[in-house]
DNA sequence: CTAGGGTTAG
């Protein structure tokens, strides 16, 4: 990714010679005498200055060995203030201008991850007339190995050959590492397959080149040719890299027997090799064996303790992590920055803001704030602590300059003889990357924040150098699907496609997800299609898509393929096919699913499960054997199956059972706000107004209140968002007009406006207005006016759809020939021509009997006020065309029964709604079979 | 010259 500017081209203004800066002041009473061996006991930063000191002090400051080697030893240290120092003394004995010490700085600023400016260096050092040696390049090429800087390793490549090292071996073999870090394996293949001569070291490039990217099988078959066949002697380097190719691969036997090979060759087992074991057996899930040569090896192994603290951190082990990361404290040994990585991992996934913060001191008070991947991880703390603000603190103080623009900042600086602030210019914050963008932006969209998270990608778009990658889509997908968007979501799909961004089995089904959840199921099915190596969540999505646009044969249809491919359905699966069967009113096949659950498949049911289950009974009417299955349930029934029962008892009209189940959800999660609507929603249905206004009232006094409904409906991309009896939007009267030519069309078809749904103590001309403003009607409504003709309108609601704004959406999509797709925070409704998918509120044969005949005596009725006799599709357009013809008919026009509460308000029992139906219908077919009545119903 | 462990998603 860092491309500086051509070699060869690049502005002599970078390449200045700069003018010296002074050392910085040091305590001269505490220098001791130096002597060029006495470098090798400096271990802090302040020895190191104390150091320098003495040396000029004693006149050895033009020792360009002992010098070069001070350099080389600050820049080890890794930090800020080192690397500054180094380079200061570097700077002071440029008079000195060797091409060993510019290697040394180049080297230094490499290894500690700066690459950007060793390379810079590198340049300076090709335009300012000194020869490179043989160890120049190697340097050179390590820095854009690290950072990835093809362009300019290819440069460099250029010039060795131009310059007669390209048969050196110690050059060749940096070749074959730069190659290999950059991706380009073939290139790194070639220059591996044309060395006349080859070391350990070239086999081991070409082997930790393969483990790197993944390869990781060739590589290991590249070490068996090169111990086997050639012959050649591994060293630890090569053992290190063969082992984490093995845990790579997760493969424990190839893994052990190179540890055997390690035992017999009699190489010794070091440090580095220690830690790659461990993490080999944590990875191959040999957690045991990991810990027994984790305390046999000690805590004071500082690698050993941060491949073991990471790989806990990897399985979600947070606290064995921060276990070790004691550990480490109490033997003395300090946790370095990869430690910290860890250690702030850990407490952000623990959501420990406390210890976050402590880690985060640590971090400012060793300098290592200078990281990238330090402040990303910080980031992620500060977003999953839901401090927001300080996450963009931190976000904010990254740097937004590319290696592009820092060179022609520098090369301005250089040109004024602004020397300090060139080399300040580096030293500012780290640069953002697209880690930190991602951080940001699924910290944003994991704390429901989608259009922050929205915002922040696109202001993303205008950062040079920083490219959207499959992580970032996935966050804006996720977003885009909470928010259900379509034309955003088109627009995500285009934009990944325009942007050849890879299209993965995880980003797949993450697009999956999204257009199932902004309403487009066609679209989804064609990704999931598409899509290679499907995996479970991938089946799961699109079980899920096929569930929510209410196609629950297809659903369960794609849960059997799944199976018959040979993947084995997890909780989540079972959660998606359990749901497509309880919307598709699948009683007997969701019982089935249940069941083979743990007999078939091995997979205990949870809660959720049974969750489902509840739901799919009680929609189904089934509520006393929703109820035993919640008694024999083997942990115990938390807040939501009390509610999936609570709603199931609202639909059924069973009120004895849904005060019993709200009161279950008042002790377990007395801030559900939602189940004392429900409740006070039953109680309105039954006409038990005392009863409705203690619920009230307990609310009340308890301080909750029914959250707001808001609906929302895109118009030419821009988001209209309404409440209910909001008056604000300009096109407010507009509005009205069209929400009373709808109602009054409907009641023309017989519609009668569903009172129950008001939960206010006003009289019903109060009632009648207050529903008739439902946020959902306003939105539909507007949608209506200022969309086109024949287009599809689609509405997301926070809460459930209320059953007479359901109505109001089904009479509009016949009357105005409109498709209207209404999503709420339970399902979809794809509404057309005056039937909705969700399988709710919908009749089979045997109920359109029932009511042919109630329409036939000439009661109207209000579709969704049909409790229990409600599950299929086709009923509902025949209930249409029927009350279509009723309104034609002079003779029996629709008839005003008190009906507007429910059909029969006082029976609590569905059973007893059937049964009085029934007598309706017979009594129809009594009618015709003595000619009266309407022959159009045969 | 070559080296394990590292941040983001679900």
């Amino acid at each position: 990714m860092a491309m500086l500017g051509n070699v060869l081209h690049l502005s002599p203004m970078v390449l200045a010679t700069t003018t010296t800066t002074k050392p910085s002041l040091l305590n001269q009473s505490k220098c001791t005498k130096a002597t060029p061996s006495s470098l090798k006991n400096c271990k802090t930063i302040d020895e190191l200055k104390m150091f320098h000191r003495s040396l000029t002090k004693q006149g050895l400051d033009n020792d360009v060995s002992t010098i070069t080697k001070l350099v080389a030893r600050s820049c080890e240290l890794g930090t800020r203030e080192s690397l500054s120092f180094a380079k200061e003394v570097f700077e002071n004995s440029e008079s000195y201008g060797t091409c060993f010490m510019y290697n040394s700085l180049i080297r230094g600023y490499a290894s500690s991850g700066l690459c950007n400016e060793a390379i810079l260096l590198f340049l300076r050092m090709m335009n300012s007339g000194i020869s490179p040696d043989k160890y120049t390049f190697p340097f050179g090429l390590s820095a854009c190995a690290k950072s990835r800087a093809k362009g300019n390793g290819i440069q460099i490549h250029g010039l060795i050959v131009k310059m007669g090292y390209a048969k050196d071996l110690f050059v060749q073999n940096s070749l074959v590492h730069f190659y290999a870090e950059c991706g380009e394996l073939d290139s790194a293949r070639k220059v591996f397959d044309e060395m006349s001569e080859r070391n350990v070291v070239s086999w081991t490039s070409m082997i930790c080149g393969y483990a790197r990217r993944d390869f990781a099988k060739d590589a290991v078959d590249l070490f068996f040719r090169m111990v086997r066949d050639e012959e050649v002697t591994p060293n630890s380097v090569t053992m290190v890299c063969v082992i984490s190719a093995c845990a790579k691969l997760e493969d424990l036997e190839t893994g052990e027997k190179v540890y055997a090979f390690i035992r017999n060759s009699g190489i010794e087992v070091n440090d580095l090799m220690v830690s790659a074991l461990v993490d080999m057996y944590m990875k191959c899930n040999a957690i045991d064996v990991a810990k027994r040569l984790f305390d046999e090896y000690g805590a004071s192994n500082l690698d050993l303790c941060n491949s073991m603290a990471s790989n806990y951190v990897r399985q979600g082990l947070t606290r064995e992590a921060l276990g070790v990361f004691n550990l480490m404290m109490d033997s003395g040994v300090r946790p370095d920055r990869i430690s910290m990585l860890s250690a702030i991992s850990s407490c952000s996934q623990l959501r420990n803001i406390l210890w976050g913060k402590s880690c985060h001191g640590y971090v400012l008070r060793n300098g290592f704030e200078s990281w990238d991947n330090i402040c990303n991880a910080l980031i992620d703390m500060y977003m999953k602590c839901h401090r927001q603000d300080t996450a963009f603190r931190i976000f904010d103080r990254m740097s937004n300059k590319t290696v592009v623009t820092w060179n022609s900042i520098v090369a301005g600086y250089v040109e004024n003889g602004e020397v300090d602030a060139a080399w300040e210019t580096f030293e500012t914050m780290p640069e953002k990357n697209i880690v930190s963008w991602n951080t940001i932006i699924s910290g944003l969209v994991q704390g429901s924040l989608f259009e922050e998270a929205i915002e922040v990608f696109c202001s993303m778009q205008s950062q040079e150098g920083v490219n959207a990658d499959g992580v970032t889509m996935m966050s804006i997908a996720s977003a885009c699907g909470h928010l259900g968007t379509l034309d955003l979501a088109k627009w995500i799909y285009y934009y990944i496609e325009k942007n050849g961004i890879q299209l993965d089995v995880r980003l797949g089904t993450t697009l999956v997800d999204m257009f199932s959840r902004c309403g487009d199921p066609e679209s989804a099915m064609s990704i999931f299609n598409s899509l290679t190596n499907r995996d479970v969540s991938a089946w799961t999505a699109a079980i899920g898509a096929m569930a929510m646009a209410g196609n629950a044969e297809r659903a369960i249809e794609l849960f059997d393929d799944m199976i018959e491919q040979g993947l084995k359905p997890d909780g989540v699966a079972f959660v998606g096919a359990l749901t497509a069967c309880s919307h598709g009113g699948l009683v007997q096949q969701g019982k089935e699913i249940f069941y083979s659950m743990l007999k078939l498949h091995g997979v205990s049911p949870e809660d959720v499960h049974y969750g489902c289950m509840v739901d799919l009974l009680g929609r189904a009417g089934l509520l006393e054997e929703a109820v035993q299955l919640i008694e024999d349930m083997p942990m115990e029934p938390n807040d939501v199956i009390w509610n999936s029962l609570l709603a199931a008892c609202r639909v059924q009209g069973n009120v004895e059972m849904a005060a019993y189940a709200a009161e279950k959800i008042q002790v377990l999660a007395p801030e559900r706000t939602g189940s004392y609507v429900l409740l006070s929603n039953v109680y309105a249905s039954a006409g038990r107004w005392n009863d409705m206004a203690k619920v009230r009232l307990s609310m009340k006094e308890k301080g909750l209140r029914k959250p707001p409904g808001t609906s929302s409906i895109q118009i030419r991309g821009k988001t209209h968002e309404f409440t209910s009896g909001d008056e604000s939007h300009p096109e407010m009267p507009n509005i009205e007009a069209m929400l009373d030519e709808v109602s009054q069309r409907a009641s023309h078809l017989g519609h009668v406006p569903d009172l129950s749904n008001v939960l206010m103590d006003v009289d019903e001309k109060e009632k009648i207005f207050m529903l008739s403003r439902h946020s959902e009607k306003l939105a539909m409504a507007y949608g209506l006016i200022s969309s086109n003709k024949g287009t599809t309108i689609r509405i997301v609601k926070n809460l459930r759809v209320c059953s007479d704004c359901h109505s109001f959406a089904k009479f509009a999509s016949k009357v105005y020939n409109r498709e209207i797709i209404l999503r709420d925070n339970n399902r979809f409704h794809y509404i057309r021509q005056g039937k909705c998918s969700c399988g709710d509120f919908c009749l089979t044969d045997d109920d359109l009997e029932v009511l042919k005949g109630c329409l036939d005596l000439g009661f109207g009725f209000n579709y969704d006020e049909i409790p229990a006799l409600c599950k299929t599709l086709p009923a509902l357009e025949l209930c249409y065309s029927m009350s279509q013809k009723n309104l034609d008919d002079k003779h029996t026009p629709p008839l005003q029964l008190p009906i507007g509460r429910s059909l029969v308000p006082s029976c609590d029992n569905p059973d007893d709604v059937k049964a009085r139906l029934k007598c309706w219908a017979q009594a129809r077919r009594r009618r015709f079979q003595k000619g009266i009545g309407r022959s159009e119903f045969n």
